[in-house]
DNA sequence: TCATATATTTACTGGTCAGTATATCTAAAC
DNA sequence: GTTTAGATATACTGACCAGTAAATATATGA
């Protein structure tokens, strides 16, 4: 099998597992949806686990890739950019395909937090704070951790609120608390 | 079997659902775990859906009232109760058995809208939403509805990152960006 | 003490799960 | 045309799943 047509077995993998969940989504299903035979699904994973892990890596990769250029696209100043998160959240969400957050999905299916699974996700939100807070600093808010972590915390209930009760308004809503409190923090 | 021991049954069945998850745990554990025979269980409810539904309308009503119930001890008026909501908060998530939310993860693990256990827990936070409106409405916020929504959101982040990425903090942020779009909220 | 009803234990059903064995097929290389 | 390597379909394994059947135990009530 060629390395592309490994690709597209863990996108189309991706997409399955994001749609209908970890668990519920059974090995036969991913043979059926992804068009590849599960012998050969095995000769590229050892279990259903590392294929898995193999599609969390993607959905961070393009995930944070899409969000990070998007936001440096419609804004320059590292404040602006702060802002312009929650324009990225408002495109995702309303855009075609929202379901969810996947990575909170894994971590509530894979509770331990030892779990491989349980730890991918959270280095995936790691790695979003971890932008926040470089924009922060750039930006010198007062407390850039404390006004990165608010501001992950409020991307987070967004998604979750828009998963849960649905999208209309939450998008709007969250972004104008953003802007109060960044610029309660830029204030000097 | 007295309606006692029904009650004991549901809330042992709650604790190991809310701990271990919805798909990983197995009717055999719950007859372990509750010391309820499989047959009685089934006496009392048909399927394992039924008895998860009322493991969380047990939880709600728990929840909800623990909740509720602090923040009116804390507060009086509606402002301070608004704030007192993210006292609520912290008293839960640095409280002893905090292991995130379990209508997050009941509808992350079932993820269609249409089923019954998705359905429940989306009513759990259309009432927590609800409360928080009546509370913003009695503070004469210029857009309660906006506010409600906000604080909400504030609160689900706050629990999601407390329990992806641990608890360090995420209280008082969470506590400290309310009181900002609250003071914000109330300006006329 | 006996009768009745309910709880429990044990074992089972049919189905599905992750993962594997085998045998067939395809296609390129010489 | 034959060989070789990899992909495929089919069928299987043993374990576990939700839910049930039947036999045994326990407690209640007259």
């Amino acid at each position: 099998m060629s390395a592309s047509k490994r690709d597209i077995l863990v996108r189309k993998a991706m997409e399955v597992l994001y749609r209908d969940g970890f668990q519920a989504t059974g090995m036969d299903k991913l043979v059926r949806e992804t068009g590849v035979s599960k012998m050969t699904i095995y000769k590229h994973f050892r279990t259903k686990e590392d294929l898995i892990l193999a599609a969390l890596r993607l959905r961070d990769e393009e995930f944070r890739n899409r969000f990070v250029r998007r936001v440096e696209r419609d804004a320059t100043t590292p404040k602006e950019r702060l802002l312009a998160i929650f324009d990225a959240m408002d495109a995702w969400i309303n855009g075609g395909d929202f379901q969810g957050c996947m990575f909170i999905k894994a971590a509530s299916e894979f509770q331990d937090r030892k779990h491989p699974i349980h730890m991918a996700s959270a280095e995936h939100k790691q790695a979003l704070l971890a932008y926040f807070l470089d924009l922060a600093q750039k930006a010198a808010a007062k407390d850039p951790r404390r006004l990165a972590g608010q501001l992950l915390m409020l991307m987070e209930g967004e998604t979750v609120m828009a998963f849960m009760l649905g999208k209309q308004g939450v998008a709007e809503d969250a972004k104008k608390a953003a802007k109060v409190l960044i610029d309660q923090a830029l204030i000097h």
